[in-house]
Formats: structure tokens, C-alpha cells, sequence
DNA sequence: AAATATAGGTTCCTTTTTAGAACTTGTCAA
DNA sequence: TTGACAAGTTCTAAAAAGGAACCTATATTT
């Protein structure tokens, strides 16, 4: 499989990776998120090629992730900042963070907290479902091909029947 | 800065990505999650050669994500399973699949629908405080630099004070 | 008994990506 | 006139990934 076909996948999981599969781009989110908008700040910050910037900026404007926001004219100077569909990322660096805060940290803890601003608390982040509220961890969900998907899934990437309840 | 130097950086995201932060091993993780064990298996199914999925194993085995099992003696035979760890990656691996169910699909929707075991509905993620148990955004947190990790953080990956402020 | 199959790799060589440093462009300030 | 700044682009070398063939131990088929 190469990086192109990627995001032509039966699959939500490729397609998003086609957008931030790598660790360069997710360490330019998370600068993102920190307020970070500028390609100097990125490159010092990053220590990332200025090659390698320019071509990941380039792929996350095209997906719409961040926009280019002008702030200076002559000579013209743009910024990147995160779109609506980029904050929505904001669960996913979110959940990375908290995984290596609990799995990767010294005794020190984490080094960044994270504060609720509506209850002032630190807090980290737990996933609830959708429809009736309750938190859920990966034994609570099983897994059903769409119907609509379901040529396309067997040909490519057959899901056996078991699915997650094999996991346990 | 190099692979190598990630897991030592004064942030839980970049040491996260030293385990996950490249596209094969989320994949091979995600393939893991649909039940997925044997290494021929995910060969076929990822189209990865077997280098690059032998070291991706190897890598995820010794971080902890994953664990061998014998399945088979004479001649010994092993599986990959997600040991504890690896589980709790769950809601970055939801939050990834989420997203591309909502930004990167077709008009078909999800190909794969994630039902919530004990209230029968088809879901999505929803990111909680784990204090006030409120569903949270990007917006409704703030960052602090922790007191132990200040001068660190303050060398290597210096925040400015308006942080998220600055997303608004 | 010999040939073939299977699972889980390893080796070798080629192609693609990334790193690292130097060069470019438009504008302002000293 | 020279230098600085932001945001790149271009060049070569090193690292990683792709692709195919080979290896090992055992079981099955001919």
C-alpha cells in the first residue's frame, strides 16, 4: 500500500492517516494547539526540516485541517491556524497526550496539565458514548460492517466474525 | 531531532509517537482491534512487507502495546495480542476513525459502525472531563506547564503564555 | 523418501523519504 | 550598502521502506 492510496481505503482509520499518519504532522498539530502559527516558530520549535515543514503545512491546508491567514502585506506573510475540522482533532491529541502521561512518563508525571475551564479542575480526557452518555473502554464495543461498504470491506480487508469479542 | 530522541522529550505526545507516531504501527494496531493476531495475517491484510511489520512488532512488543503468545509448539508459533496497555489506546484509535467517518468519508458514510454493547446503539466518541464528567472541546481547556517539568520544558519546547487562549 | 506447504522470519538490492546545509525573494532598518 | 527577517526552494547524502528471494522447523501429500 503506498502513502497515495491511503486515503481511498475502505477504512476511516487509513483515510484519516493519509491526513496525520506521521509524526512529523502530529508534532505540528500539537504546536497548533499550543498557539504555535508560524513556519519559523514551527521549525525552531520542531527542529523539523524546512523541506519536510513546508510539504506537511502544504498537506494539512489541502485537507482542510489548517487555513493560511494573512498578517502582514509587503511582504506578504501568512500564518497557519487551525480550522474547525482541525480543533475536531483536538480528542485525538488529546487521547495521545493522556495515553503517554499514564505509559511514557517519568516520576514526575505529566509535564503538561490540562485544565476544565468550566470546573477548574485538571483533568484528562475519558470517551463516553454518543447516545446514552456512558463511558466506554474497548470491551464495551462491537464492531458491524455497513452494508453499503460491505463489497468493498471483504474484498480488501475481510473482517472476520469474532471481531473485538476476541479481544478479551 | 531523530526517532531515537523522541521517547526523551519533555512531552507526552512526542514520547507517544515513539510507539505509535507512524502510520504502519496505528494500522497494525488497528488490525490488532479487529481481532487480528498472527503475522502472516497482517502482512496480508496491511500489504506491509515483512520487514518493516517485523520491526513495527518488535517495536510494539517492547514498549508493551503488544505481547506474544504461543498458540502452537513444535514448531513454536506466536501471536500478537494487545496486552492492557495496548487497549487503552482504544480511544485514540475511536477518535482517529471518528474523524474520518465525519471528514474523510464518502457520501456511504462509516464503513464500519461501532455499537455500544450495553445500549444497543450505533456511536461515536464524546471527549469527557474525568472530573465533572462535562463533554469537552478544544475550547473548554487551558494548559499549564507542570512545576516539575518548567525549566525542561523551558529549554527544549518553550510555551508562550497565551496558549490556548490564542485558538479562539 | 522426496516434494510441497506453512508460519515467521532474514538478506539483499532498489526506490523513496528525510536530514542538513546553502541559496532565493521581497521588504525593511541601520 | 549591508544586513536582517520570514518563508520558502534546491542540492547532496543518509536513512527508511519496498520488493523479491532465501531460510528454518515441522507436517502433509505424492
Amino acid at each position: 500500500m503506498r502513502w497515495e492510496d491511503l486515503d481511498q481505503q475502505p477504512c476511516s482509520l487509513a483515510r484519516t492517516l493519509a491526513v496525520v499518519g506521521d509524526r512529523w504532522t502530529l508534532l505540528i498539530l500539537r504546536d497548533c494547539f499550543l498557539g504555535v502559527r508560524r513556519f519559523d516558530a514551527f521549525e525552531q520549535r520542531l527542529g523539523i526540516t524546512r523541506h519536510v515543514l513546508t510539504d506537511r503545512l502544504k498537506k494539512l491546508v489541502s485537507y482542510g485541517v489548517l487555513y493560511k491567514s494573512p498578517y502582514q502585506e509587503r511582504p506578504r506573510r501568512e500564518e497557519y491556524r487551525l480550522s474547525e475540522i482541525g480543533l475536531e482533532l483536538h480528542p485525538v491529541i488529546l487521547g495521545l497526550v493522556s495515553w503517554g502521561d499514564k505509559h511514557m512518563s517519568d516520576e514526575r508525571g505529566a509535564p503538561i496539565v490540562h485544565i476544565h475551564k468550566s470546573c477548574g479542575q485538571p483533568m484528562h480526557p475519558i470517551t463516553h458514548c454518543s447516545e446514552c452518555g456512558e463511558a466506554i473502554t474497548a470491551k464495551d464495543i462491537k464492531l458491524k460492517v455497513a452494508k453499503k461498504w460491505q463489497d468493498e470491506l471483504n474484498e480488501f480487508l475481510p473482517i472476520k466474525k469474532p471481531l473485538l469479542k476476541s479481544l478479551l
